[in-house]
DNA sequence: TGTCGATGCTAAATCGATTAAGCACGTACT
DNA sequence: AGTACGTGCTTAATCGATTTAGCATCGACA
């Protein structure tokens, strides 16, 4: 029942476990161990199969090679897909992955947090909620490694990786005009967090540089507590407020979902009769009919670079601050069509 | 950096770290510990903001309240859902998981087997790939708590959690017989395995019941290994090859998904041209225009079995199987309509 | 003959918790 | 007075690996 230890290689081998251990860290030649016992011991190991007990390891060496990931939500398309390439990654460095769901809950963040930190995991890749402030300047005053992805807290300097959310809703926004469309709106959740509002920003900016109008009545902030039926109900309602708009552009993918659903069931004809873009991909959007056109994530080039970053920080402890800021791509599918005439060149 | 030990709130309290021992895991009536200093312990501890080291604990008592979880995507609809309930559930018993993707491919499962072996974690909940069944049968003689998910072995009594898929099916293939189709195909993987072996029976099962006729030529089987462009060229190549089809039963999720992409691309109507229904439910599914129709798996009752089936391993270690077989649930959507003449009742 | 250095290995402490075994003291009872 | 028992705590071993310090042995060399 019980696995092989490195005692019991020791007492087959006729040797100490210190001179086992020394073999199978490859500390061999460097520690002067005779060739004839490192072989010896280097082929009992494989016969015993004998696995390293991580928790030994880790409880001597104080590293786990463990790293706690915190999403908002492990179902949602986009988290999803970054956890698998974080994993992968991660796997290249010999690290394994923890991770939890938050539902942007900051009393999960903080649990989740606690957690980790109680299974001494080495580094953290983190999704703050709202408030998750303090947490985080306790895990950077503490030095670990951590870099947070999605958003960043803008009063604490640290590592993050990022889609550019100002360049993608600028894009969005730009590419709504140059098509014609001049009733645009823009649903977003009443989230203060900064990805939030550079998206928000991006969108006004490109309305402005473009001198379009945009009043504050096609400006719908959704609740972001909103159970999914009440976001709908008020997505709808907002909708049928507003006949004049000719397009709109939903800041996040679940809102896109959920403005399908509205268009669905009010009978209106995406493409057609509104033009409608969402931020982030989804099989949903390339998929239905018309075509959803987006701003999609880099998802695989955010994974790989939050572990760079967070690897770098394990490795080096250096105390340079990556920040990365990567493109998004505006994905034109069915959903916006060019209208006769064009406002905007 | 370092954290707070047992050591540091004993020194600090004027007692033996075996007394704080017993007080920080509620031992402290069971071992005769007087109020007073367990009051003392107890208010050190919050003060010191003590947090117990889990490999020091795991190590001595060979439980790490891990679980590892393998499934097939993480990135997958279904299995992220699946990961996310899991997550929750195993966090009400304390236990954390560590999850892994396999591809379907022994190799990545082996290796993380061993990872997780080497992690000792506790229990497994296991998405099997083909010819899994040595490493299977060792872990299930090492009496380690184990859970089948999706798929089991059927050479291999083991735990298992897992949808009707013989009933799923037939009930796909009975619902586009009552609405009056007559030509329907069945389009699946050349996967062995038996969630699609029963998935293909159920289905050939409907027709048998009522008499219906299920030509060879019918059923459509899309290597595994196909990757999507290959997979998406294949079927279409079968939807031109049989365009006397009137309706279409796909065996899984991604299928379906590929489907619904040939589908657009050939210009054939959903719902008017051809009737489709797919295994697995899906937003896309929900929120495509016509609907999908699908066979949904429940995820929250499938999620809550495999934590509670290996709980009860973890916990009480009887060697009685667990085998939940839940029921599948037709949702019925607009892209199978009444045909004017139905041929069964 | 004595010292020095290299070679090849080992002893023992350590990480932080758990836990079996037991010690010292006080009280009660015969 | 002596025994027994209850109370309240501690000592020390243990889990399995890593790692520092150092012990023999041998040859070379003065």
């Amino acid at each position: 029942m019980k696995g092989i230890s490195i005692k019991d290689i020791a007492k087959q081998a006729g040797v100490s476990p210190t001179t086992v251990s020394f073999v199978l860290n490859g500390k061999g030649r460097e520690k002067r161990i005779s060739e004839q016992v490192s072989k010896k011991i280097l082929k009992l190991a494989a016969k015993l199969k004998y696995k390293p007990n991580q928790l030994a390891r880790g409880l001597r060496t104080g590293k786990t090679k463990t790293i706690g990931l915190i999403v908002e939500d492990i179902a949602n398309n986009f988290f999803a897909n970054v956890a698998k390439i974080v994993e992968e990654e991660a796997d290249k460095f010999g690290y394994k992955v923890l991770y939890g769901s938050t539902e942007d809950n900051l009393v999960k963040a903080r649990g989740l947090l606690e957690v980790l930190e109680y299974r001494q995991v080495d580094g953290y890749i983190i999704t703050p909620t709202p408030n998750l402030d303090k947490e985080i300047e306790m895990l950077k005053h503490a030095r670990k490694p951590m870099v947070l992805m999605d958003r960043y807290l803008p009063q604490i300097p640290t590592n993050y990786v990022m889609v550019n959310n100002f360049q993608g809703a600028y894009d969005a926004g730009e590419y709504l005009l140059k098509l014609g469309y001049t009733k645009i709106a823009l649903i977003t959740t009443t989230s203060e967090q900064i990805q939030m509002k550079e998206r928000l920003n991006g969108f006004t900016a490109a309305m402005k540089a473009h001198r379009a109008s945009f009043p504050r009545k096609f400006l719908k902030k959704i609740p972001f507590a909103a159970a999914k039926d009440e976001a709908v109900s008020q997505i709808k309602a907002f909708i049928e407020n507003n006949p004049d708009l000719d397009a709109i552009f939903f800041s996040t993918n679940y809102l896109g979902v959920y403005g399908i659903e509205c268009f669905k069931d009010l009978g209106i004809k995406i493409g057609d009769d509104i033009a409608i873009i969402s931020f982030d991909d989804h099989d949903l959007f390339r998929l239905h009919t018309p075509g959803i056109t987006c701003v999609a994530q880099p998802i695989h080039d955010i994974a790989r670079n939050l572990i760079q970053v967070l690897m770098n920080e394990l490795n080096h402890n250096n105390q340079q601050i990556n920040q990365v800021v990567l493109p998004a791509t505006l994905v034109k599918r069915e959903s916006c069509k060019k209208r006769k005439k064009a406002t905007v060149q």
